[in-house]
DNA sequence: TCTTGAATGTAAATAACTTTACAATTGGAT
DNA sequence: ATCCAATTGTAAAGTTATTTACATTCAAGA
């Protein structure tokens, strides 16, 4: 999983040259977590920036009443910790490990120095942040205009892209959680999908049995979106 | 108005000193519109950043089916275009004037040697788009946890916030435009406001009685939103 | 002053989603 | 082998927002 705003768009050590690379992970310090550990919470005032080397987080808010909503669950390879590093803000989600996590922190005065030392990071820095922009606003759009009948399908199709097979693992809880709906309306969703054939729900996750019929079943609801169009 | 997904985030040339704001203003070539004036479709092409120096400017998106969903309207100051320049994508959403309305434009070629020779504008450039970024997804978090009754409550603060008086000036369908919902329902939550005591609506805007008040009522609601808090 | 298009107020039927509830199924642990 | 917690399926009632429709109000121009 990834980002769920955020696929197609390459994380920050993927935008970079090798030699970067080694430049930003030498400078961080390795702390090692136990699962559901947890990381952060919105409001902290610890800056630092984090890159996940095993394991994996999931980012999210919870409110007074309780209810949580996830933004994204990072894989390893992935980082986190922009906002505080790149403009200073507290920390603005809930964050807790899924897994036996390692993860290799970089103090932002650390990575301010580095910064300093090496400006071309710059330009990977603006194009990713611009790329998730971007995405974070396709995201609001779909939000706006589509129902949950077709994001959760294109969702689908996002998580298949990066899957190694046609089994998905992940519940309908936490599927909920990261549509921002309530598990029974993804329960419903998935029924429609089992009824149409492009789906099979198994315990503890899905199986998808046509997602091109799934796509082009999204694709004649979803028209403005070049993400199902493939 | 602004970008409703930015208030309080600074625009690009506010996040400049003053000798960067002229560097970039002296780059651009001045072109007049008219009003409701086609500037950019979805899918164009061309790259340039630009700056509105009078009027303003509507972005959204219409899918096949119509409709339009407003993603922000700039006005004077403002920029946009940073998804071709600083990403090389093409035009992310359909955009029209509002008003007569004068633009500045730099083509990519331009202000990619403007960022060569002045490396430093990059440090600007990172934080302003990671706080829009920052924005977006606090937005997105908005949309799907909180109903319309509060999203408009907030968002009319945000406007009065920036006006020069009680008096709103925008029509409710565009209102809805913006909220990416329909009039109906707009006009329902503003009834409730009304009879609350908060607002009156007149002909072509909102006269704004009581913004303490709404901000109160809104705190008990929205408890995680410091902006609210104010 | 009268006309006219734009904007507003409101109602009714429908769709999308939530909350609550409960039964059935699954897979891992003892 | 059995238990148990997690997961899934589904129903019912309530809330939120949509679409359609129509009457009313407003402001600007003839």
């Amino acid at each position: 999983m990834s980002y769920i705003f955020n696929f197609g768009v390459p994380g920050f050590m993927d935008a970079l040259s090798p030699e970067q690379q080694k430049l930003v992970e030498d400078a961080g310090s390795i702390r090692r977590y136990s699962h559901k550990q947890h990381l952060q919470s919105r409001g902290d005032q610890d800056q630092a920036f984090s890159i996940i080397k095993a394991g994996s987080v999931c980012f999210g808010k919870t409110d007074s009443s309780g209810k949580f909503i996830a933004l994204a669950t990072l894989e390893a390879g992935q980082c986190y910790g922009e906002f505080t590093v790149f403009a200073g803000l507290p920390r603005t989600h809930d964050g807790f490990t899924v897994g036996e996590t390692v993860i290799s922190h970089i103090s932002k005065a650390r990575f301010d120095r580095l910064l300093l030392d090496h400006p071309d990071l710059a330009g990977a820095i603006i194009r990713v942040q611009t790329l998730r922009l971007h995405q974070a606003l396709e995201w609001i759009d779909d939000l706006r205009r589509y129902p949950l009948k077709y994001r959760l399908g294109k969702y689908l199709l996002f998580i298949l892209a990066s899957a190694d097979g046609p089994r998905i693992a992940i519940t309908q809880s936490d599927l909920a959680d990261l549509m921002g709906v309530s598990r029974v309306a993804v329960s419903g969703v998935l029924a429609d999908y089992r009824a149409r054939g492009f789906l099979r729900p198994v315990y503890g996750g899905l199986e998808i049995l046509d997602s091109e019929g799934l796509r082009k079943w999204l694709r004649s609801f979803l028209t403005l979106d070049p993400l199902v169009a493939h």
